[in-house]
DNA sequence: TGATTACCCGTACAGGCACACGGGTATGCG
DNA sequence: CGCATACCCGTGTGCCTGTACGGGTAATCA
């Protein structure tokens, strides 16, 4: 129908490749259990994963799943201490997203007191 | 194992409804088809079902669901032209998600080298 | 008016995800 | 050395999500 518009958008857009990886990324933070995870570490630094289970009230299960995602992805790290696994935000964990996403979009929800 | 920290993380996280809100609106970009609907709709602001399919490489089904979603969401709205029906990001389209998510987070991937 | 186009919707189905369960390992204690 | 704790891992299951298929509606063209 626009053969020009179809042309420059299909130059330009992502590959659907490049697209997954981006998604992929989009998706670790696109779970409660995960997102609130995050932003548990970004506020005390540090947690074990009974600590972080109670935090959240969440079970052990839920967490160490959400923990065992975040880690392959490197965006958390842990450390042992003992028989006590502390985590947190790994050193190369995308400003972007803990800046940009997380916060921003909290505020998001906040001014969406939709759907009246 | 450290109560205070646990407190203080519990007290400040978001509840598990709050984080679903903000989730559910990630989800909707975590997804390759969407992702590069709305990748599309930034670079050329309006472009018609068939040419987006085009576009994207993508069969209308799939680009079908996904401007379901986004128009569902109100991240896109429709204008209908006889039978073509036009579709554009929403002006109330958060800023924040196009700015730093979609275009932040496409530079991400491409500082991604990996996985040497 | 009849036929075709562009699109929407309901249904069906494959695939993946988050979580629960059971077992295993390493650490600390007595 | 033997037991308990904190955590990891493999497996199984219910649920949700994305897409293909068929039919339907509104609008253009002859």
């Amino acid at each position: 129908m626009d053969p020009a518009r179809v042309a420059a958008a299909r130059a330009r857009v992502p590959s659907r490749d490049d697209a997954g990886q981006l998604t992929a990324a989009l998706s670790l933070l696109a779970d409660p259990t995960r997102a609130r995870v995050l932003y548990a570490l970004d506020l005390v630094e540090e947690l074990c994963v009974g600590d972080l289970a109670l935090a959240l009230e969440a079970t052990e299960d839920a967490v160490g799943y959400a923990l065992r995602l975040l880690r392959t992805a490197g965006f958390v790290v842990s450390r042992k201490e003992g028989r006590v696994v502390y985590y947190r935000l790994a050193d190369g964990f995308p400003e972007p997203l803990r800046e940009h996403c997380l916060r921003q979009l909290l505020e998001l929800t906040r001014e969406t007191d939709e759907d009246g």
